[in-house]
RNA sequence: GCCGGGGUGGCGGAAUUGGUAGACGCAAGGGACUUAAAAUCCCUCUCCGAUUUCUCGGAGUGCCGGUUCAAAUCCGGCCCUCGGCACCA
């Protein structure tokens, strides 16, 4: 038995795709089909995780390729931002020397994959003919209103000594470090995101082959709440104080008021009381817990009285307006109506301080009694205790209350999201520079699309995180001249988020060395959308949010002819380590792309990925995996080795039935009938059971003789078959049998459905749903014949003898089950 | 707490969507070949109980119950597990 020689075999077959440019992108495709896989994040090597997506996202490719489709199928590198520049500090590296040192390493790792990817198309998102269009994307922003400069309240994390979007704060803690996060109040660029919240919702619906979890996750995340906005007074002042609330149905059981420590109205309303020295301490207190504090004491409601009272616009009721930890500033109006009677949180609040509770709805047949409460009674019923609105049902309530304040202009209806405007500035070295010039007279001024793109700094500069931007200590960065008075005036010093520049590296492809613009209108319109997106779930509320919102603006502003970026996205699952854990530099538990396929081969290390497991289930990985498909790989070219040359014209077409004998007509069978069911499972992404039915085959192959026309049948379309998953192996068998074009040229096999039809069907019998035995009958046997045929079964009569049958199920082509008493 | 995925042999996983549970592979055991080893090939391989052989009977897909001629698959309740969000008023 010949060991197959891969290591010759594979580097024969990626040299010479390279030398035909077999994956080179066809520039005016008649048929187009564009196969994105997320590109990889510079760090080190690329890692197992990748392996898995981007074999996964290989097979789809060489799929619609011999589908007769044009592919776009690119690659490249998201190398600014955070990680990269840390894991230069920690190597005392230059983060571009790092950076593209990384890309180096990862790329040669990506070519001994021997993927179908079109290499002239790579893009580096931190080389200045990329970021050039980076800031470019930000000035389309900046142009619309969407990109501002603002101060608030903003999350810190104090390892990376910069601020963070929403979106990179898990738990409370920092995407990448996981420091405990804090807040801070600066100056910052954010991008409108908000604005669009409604149309990412939206928009959800039209994602048909988007994974129902990842649509639940972003829903979740733009969180949209439908209530009312109800202004009352202060007493003091007569000044108004909105409130949000999707409970305007419990106006009556309203007992305080509370507002967000962060919320500068909180300061105003003690400023020169008697209450203003220990409401001020509170409030610094509250603002310095970081997030996990705060949210470790849910149960422990905290607050401080102001010593005011508002007003409530409808019952006229006095109550006493209170500073409290558990209400955020940042969502709704930063003030909020306590009503402990009918909100957990509230009722939990009232107890520990004594507020009143009121019942203002009651339960369906039951009369709650507010000092015999264990908790706030949140569910629908009856208003009471609610003036005129007494004896109506809640949830009719609800619209009652609004439009009356509504017609006593005190009120509004209102929709509030829990998505924030996107903080995309970096107190960091590591990224695009913001394209932006503050000028004394002129304010803050963009720079003109001609000047960019704005060059990040190289060589000595200190750009160790100190917690303020390291450019605005590069004076030949920071000065430079208003582009509108033409004055000395200064260079914003923030950079640019990473998921920045990650949000748009899709559209570059399709006209990746455009010298002009980012992308010509008409190449993108020659392949978007991405007709399939594979990554990893991790993105769900990141990266797959904001490219689905940059694509909308840039639709808006008519550069795009669609406004999502793919309709089908796929999320492959996790490959974990042998204990079940998330392989990282840090545990040392990393596994070598790089190793395995130098010890097992490309091929045989593909097919063990793909045999483990259906691709969006986690797997555990172990090193045994590719013994099995390595013995499969051994197996199919020692089959080979005896082929002999034989007329070529044939080899793909069906033979005639007549002139097959049985054993060959039941293997044929089973092809097409493979054929068939390979073909779903590749559109499913299930590759495990495609490997199985391979092997199946092979099993088969091996039986028979292949020297001859029916042999030759099934050998090719086997090889076409295998080709996918073992490309290698599939060109060089291919190439074997002579054939002169490579495999990813040929036609992908498709089922013949006349062989499908069988002569013969084996029925199961069953006896009261036991299966007894089986029954082969001609397929065009009717019911009758067949339930007699199945009662004279020997093993059956036994089951039967001295029984009534009292009911026989016939199920056509399948089974026969006879109910006995 | 809320939302979503999942629980099938020693292991990874199949099951044509309600119709032969355990395909395919790994590991393990036995045999063949070999001076030997590796490689390869053949057989066994869910559990329990019969049996001299080809075998036969019963149970079985996290647990309990239901629907059905028939349930891993559908319904109700529970347990475990993995993700996501989490004071959003």
């Amino acid at each position: 038995m010949l060991k197959y020689p891969f290591k010759e075999i594979e580097s024969k077959w990626q040299k010479i795709w390279e030398e035909t440019g077999l994956y080179k992108t066809n520039e005016n495709p008649r048929k187009k089909f564009y196969m994105l896989e997320m590109f990889a994040y510079t760090s080190g090597d690329i890692h197992m995780g990748h392996f898995r997506n981007y074999a996964i996202g290989d097979v789809i490719a060489r799929y619609k390729m011999m589908q007769g489709y044009d592919i776009l199928h690119p690659i490249g590198w998201d190398a600014f931002g955070l990680p990269a520049e840390e894991a230069a500090i920690t190597r005392s590296l230059d983060p571009e020397k790092w950076t593209l040192g990384c890309i180096e390493v990862s790329r040669n790792t990506l070519k001994k994959m021997g993927i179908s990817y079109d290499w002239n198309r790579e893009v580096i998102t931190c080389l200045p003919n990329y970021y050039k269009w980076t800031q470019w994307v930000f000035l389309k922003l900046f142009e619309r209103g969407l990109a501002y400069q603002g101060e608030s309240l903003v999350n810190w994390c104090p390892g990376c000594k910069t601020v963070l979007a929403n979106e990179q704060v898990e738990q409370g803690t920092c995407w990448r470090c996981h420091s405990q996060v804090t807040k801070k109040t600066l100056k910052q660029w954010f991008f409108k995101i908000t604005e669009y919240a409604e149309r990412l919702l939206k928009s959800l619906d039209r994602l048909t082959g988007w994974p129902e979890n990842v649509k639940t996750m972003q829903k979740n995340w733009i969180g949209k709440s439908i209530g009312t906005e109800i202004d009352f007074s202060m007493e003091k002042t007569g000044k108004l104080l909105s409130v949000f609330t999707t409970r305007p149905d419990t106006i009556y059981g309203v007992t305080f008021i509370a507002i967000a420590p962060e919320n500068p109205l909180a300061k105003k309303i003690v400023e020169g009381t008697r209450y203003e020295k220990e409401v001020l301490k509170y409030i610094e207190k509250s603002i310095l817990k970081t997030e996990i504090e705060r949210v470790s004491t849910v149960t422990e409601k905290d607050g401080i009285f102001t010593g005011e009272y508002a007003i409530n616009p409808l019952s006229r009721e006095r109550v006493q307006l209170w500073v409290v930890d558990y209400v955020l500033a940042s969502y709704g109006t930063g003030v909020v109506m306590g009503v402990p009677g009918h909100d957990q949180r509230d009722f939990e609040f009232a107890r520990r301080y004594d507020i009143p509770i009121k019942v203002v709805i009651q339960p369906p047949g039951q009369n709650l009694d507010p000092s015999e409460m264990k908790e706030a009674y949140t569910e629908p019923g009856t208003m009471v205790n609610s003036g005129s609105f007494d004896g109506i049902p809640s949830e009719i309530g609800i619209k009652r209350v609004t439009d009356y304040v509504i017609e006593k202009g005190r009120g509004r209806e209102k929709v509030n999201y829990k998505l924030r405007d996107w903080l995309i500035s970096r107190q960091r070295y590591w990224g695009a520079p913001i394209p932006i010039i503050h000028c004394e007279k002129c304010g803050i001024v963009s720079v003109p699309e001609k000047d960019l793109p704005v060059l990040l700094p190289k060589g000595n500069i200190d750009f160790i995180p100190k917690g303020r931007s390291p450019l605005a200590d590069v004076k030949e960065f920071t000065e430079t001249k208003c582009s509108k008075c033409q004055d000395m005036a200064q260079r914003d010093p923030d950079t640019m988020d990473t998921f920045v520049c990650s949000s748009w590296y899709f559209l570059r492809y399709t006209d990746a060395h455009n010298d002009c613009e980012p992308f010509s209108k008409d190449k993108v319109k020659k392949w978007f959308p991405i007709d399939l997106y594979i990554g990893g779930v991790e993105h769900a509320c990141g990266h797959l949010l904001y490219f689905r919102f940059i694509t909308k603006v840039l639709f808006d502003a008519g550069y795009l002819p669609i406004d999502e970026p793919t309709f089908n996205l796929f999320n492959h699952g996790m490959v974990l380590d042998k204990n079940g854990e998330v392989m990282s530099k840090s545990k040392g538990n990393l596994i070598s792309p790089v190793e395995l396929m130098e010890n097992n081969g490309v091929d045989a290390s593909r097919l063990a990925m793909f045999f483990f497991a259906p691709s969006e289930r986690e797997i555990i990985w172990n090193e045994e995996s590719t013994t099995g498909t390595t013995r499969f790989i051994n197996r199919i070219y020692n089959l080979v080795q005896n082929i002999k040359e034989y007329p070529l014209t044939q080899e793909t077409q069906l033979p005639k039935t007549s002139e097959l004998n049985e054993e060959q007509i039941r293997l044929c069978r089973k092809l097409n009938k493979y054929i068939k069911y390979i073909e779903q499972d590749i559109v499913a992404l299930q590759f495990n059971t495609i490997i199985a039915k391979l092997m199946d085959i092979l099993t088969d192959l091996e039986k028979i003789e292949l020297n001859n026309s029916f042999g030759r049948y099934c050998l090719v379309n086997f090889i076409k078959l295998l080709a996918l998953f073992a490309p290698h192996l599939g060109e060089e068998l291919w190439q074997k049998m002579e054939f002169g074009e490579s495999i990813f040229k040929s036609s992908w096999p498709v089922c013949d459905e006349s062989v499908l039809k069988e002569e013969e069907i084996t029925y199961i019998v069953e006896v009261n749903g036991k299966v007894r035995g089986r029954v082969s009958v001609p397929a065009e046997t009717g019911e009758e014949e067949v339930k007699k045929k199945t009662m004279e079964n020997e093993k059956v009569k036994g089951y039967l003898a001295g029984k009534e049958i009292k009911k026989a199920i016939f199920v056509p082509k399948k089974l026969v089950n006879f109910v006995v008493g």
